[in-house]
DNA sequence: TCTGGGGTCCTAGGACCC
DNA sequence: TCTGGGGTCCTAGGACCC
């Protein structure tokens, strides 16, 4: 019987870091990464240098408030380009250790290995995790924060207690001690929304949620959301780490400078974001079957309709022609302030 | 001070079929 | 006048992840 261990890699601030390299001479300073790199216009932090995490600039903030928390910033638009190119180096340095490295995001990624029964799972992973923050330093230079368990969910949940440049071993026998006075927070799907909900049901840290009764979770949170909170709050996790997922939809939208109520830029932005997803369909050789419109109004409500083609399809008029239709169906009777579009029920298309 | 963009998965209700 | 039970597909919305 073969075992598995699971290491988690996250690089440290990967957008600002990235940025660092480009430009030596920031070192140092508070950097902000985000949106067009305007301050003053709408979008949000994508990352921050641990200089302005000093301010309590933190990622998925509005870059507004980060200004505020720390005008001395350097603030920098995304360069998506450069972050991809280096986050393929970095996977391609992963992927000499195993075969089964799981990318997640840009500056993640999960890697798996097998070791024979009786031998010391942790003791080659060990070896591996050192040798990859070393190589990311050396080669990439970068730093990285690596965690070991015996699955996806407690190697992350490692790699996230000794930021930045950490390093850290969770094993089955430490998870009630590690997990327990944990807040609930750092659960693995438990986002503000249930942190609130189990707050409210005087559950606060991964051991209470550990203890409180497999019934009581599914009738607050439903048969699969309630056994998931059973389950990770007891270190259990059994999913595969998979290299490759086929996707199952391509979307873009866009946030308008301003809040429009005009209909024909609606339309026409609606027009270049089917022509990029159409694109990117035909580039991938896929084929899709549902296509949505998504428009969010100055008060933030979003509201979505969609359309399921009987065949699927990569064709740009299609495409657009029910987009149009779906467009009809939603009133403007606030502004809006982003529209998208997306194309869902993905299939390969045969050769 | 407002709150990006690209994804995944889940739920609930209605339509439709057997 | 009363009208099941199960399965699948579709739509709309919401929570969460990076």
């Amino acid at each position: 019987m073969e075992k598995r261990v699971v290491i988690h890699v996250d690089m440290d601030a990967f957008f600002a870091s990235v940025e660092l390299k480009k430009r030596p001479e920031l070192k140092g300073k508070p950097l902000i990464v985000g949106g067009g790199g305007d301050p003053a216009k709408r979008g949000v932090v994508s990352a921050a240098s641990y200089e302005a995490r000093k301010f309590g600039v933190r990622s998925g903030m509005p870059l507004r408030t980060s200004y505020r928390l720390c005008p001395g910033a350097v603030f920098l638009p995304v360069d998506f380009e450069a972050y991809e190119k280096e986050s393929e180096m970095f996977m391609e340095l992963l992927r000499g250790y195993t075969d089964l490295v799981e990318s997640f995001g840009l500056d993640e990624a999960f890697l798996e290995l097998r070791v024979k029964e009786g031998e010391d799972r942790f003791k080659r992973s060990l070896d591996c995790a050192r040798d990859v923050k070393k190589r990311v330093r050396e080669e990439l230079g970068l730093t990285c924060s690596v965690g070991i368990g015996p699955n996806k969910l407690l190697a992350k949940l490692a790699s996230e207690m000794k930021k930045p440049d950490g390093f850290f071993v969770i094993k089955e026998k430490d998870v009630p001690g590690v997990l327990r006075n944990l807040p609930a927070r750092k659960l693995w799907g438990v986002g503000p929304k249930t942190e609130k909900r189990l707050d409210s049901l005087g559950i606060r840290t991964i051991g209470e949620i550990a203890k409180t009764p497999l019934q009581h979770l599914v009738s607050n949170f439903g048969e699969s959301f309630g056994r998931m909170l059973h389950e990770y709050s007891r270190g259990a996790d059994l999913s595969p780490v998979v290299p490759f997922y086929e996707p199952g939809s391509f979307s873009r939208e866009v946030t308008f400078e301003e809040d429009t109520n005009d209909i024909y830029f609606i339309k026409e932005t609606l027009y270049e974001l089917t022509k990029d997803v159409t694109e990117r369909l035909k580039e991938g050789g896929y084929m899709g079957r549902t296509v949505t419109v998504k428009i969010r109004y100055s008060d933030f409500q979003t509201i979505t309709r969609s359309h399921t083609f009987g065949e699927k399809t990569d064709s740009l008029n299609d495409i657009r022609a029910v987009a149009l239709l779906l467009l009809n169906k939603v009133d403007f009777l606030k502004k809006v302030r982003l529209v998208g579009a997306k194309v869902a029920n993905l299939e390969k298309r045969k050769k």
